[in-house]
DNA sequence: TTGATATCATTTGCATACGAATGAATTTCT
DNA sequence: AGAAATTCATTCGTATGCAAATGATATCAA
């Protein structure tokens, strides 16, 4: 029985049937949808900052003065898109700029007093946002589910 | 020892110090960068179409016509966004476009023979793209992930 | 030293993604 | 039937997200 269970199985990996494509079983479309949940709950937190904007000010917390670049490669967004996420900080007063003096290619991120008020007020909201994502899961699962995702990503 | 540990912890969960928030470790950051890797080898399999342009296709191959709404539904997409996917979908005549005849509000959307020829040459791909975003875990794992995921999703 | 390479930042173009406002058509309620 | 509420689609504005091209500066190598 379990002989034969295996045999299909093995059968259907080495030539799966195109009728049984299902999207909604896919691991892409899946994380989409974990991903849209996620980012509704932060703005139900959060209303005035956007995940890619906190994340910017929380790690310019962590690591204090850098270039965009290499904030960019911390926070994982490309030169063009952290551009415009440090342009609407800056604009709102949040970080400021500055060129670096030995290597004038590089652009200097810092926190403003402004910005480092609003990251230290956020970030117990952070942590609701967290646990409300994980709601769903039990803490055993939250580990295990953490440990795999972070293998994944 | 391990008792004075445990003990820490739990002060740790109860009274969380700001000073130990690290972005790098919270779910919702780890789901962007997971969502991003898989969209990078979606890209690298299927370049000529995006996830949601296939997320469309895929499922008007399962239900057939539908409501631009309906499809929304079914795929996760607010209105605006699953216009603009159908806009480029039938400006490429991958779908076709016409009016419910009773309803007249609802704009029926059908894969044409094109689209239809197209997403049953990218399902195989499909396939390949769900592997390799999962490569990193067992199959143990990837049965354990893909639960505690449509969980959170 | 200078010529090739590499790095940092910017810009453009395209594609999601969603809130909010609007208009058209339908349904529900009274 | 007529008014109110709902539903479907569209449009606008804002914000990622990434590829590709460009310009400025640095670094490396011959």
């Amino acid at each position: 029985m379990s002989g034969e269970d295996n045999l299909l199985k093995l059968v259907e990996v080495e030539a799966p049937d195109d009728q049984d494509y299902l999207l909604q079983e896919q691991v892409g479309f899946i994380l989409r949808k974990a991903h849209q949940r996620h980012v509704a709950i932060f703005a139900a937190h959060i209303g005035d900052l956007t995940p890619p904007q906190f994340a910017a000010l929380a790690k310019l917390r962590d690591v204090g003065e850098t270039s965009q670049n290499q904030l960019g490669t911390l926070i994982a967004m490309d030169a063009a898109t952290v551009k415009g996420v440090i342009d609407r900080l800056k604009a709102r007063g949040l970080v400021e700029l500055s060129r670096h003096e030995v290597d004038k290619r590089r652009l200097l991120v810092n926190l403003t007093a402004a910005g480092r008020d609003a990251i230290e007020r956020l970030i117990p909201l952070a942590r609701e946002i967290t646990q409300e994502t994980l709601a769903p899961l039990s803490a055993k699962e939250i580990a295990t589910f953490m440990k795999l995702l972070v293998k994944l990503a």
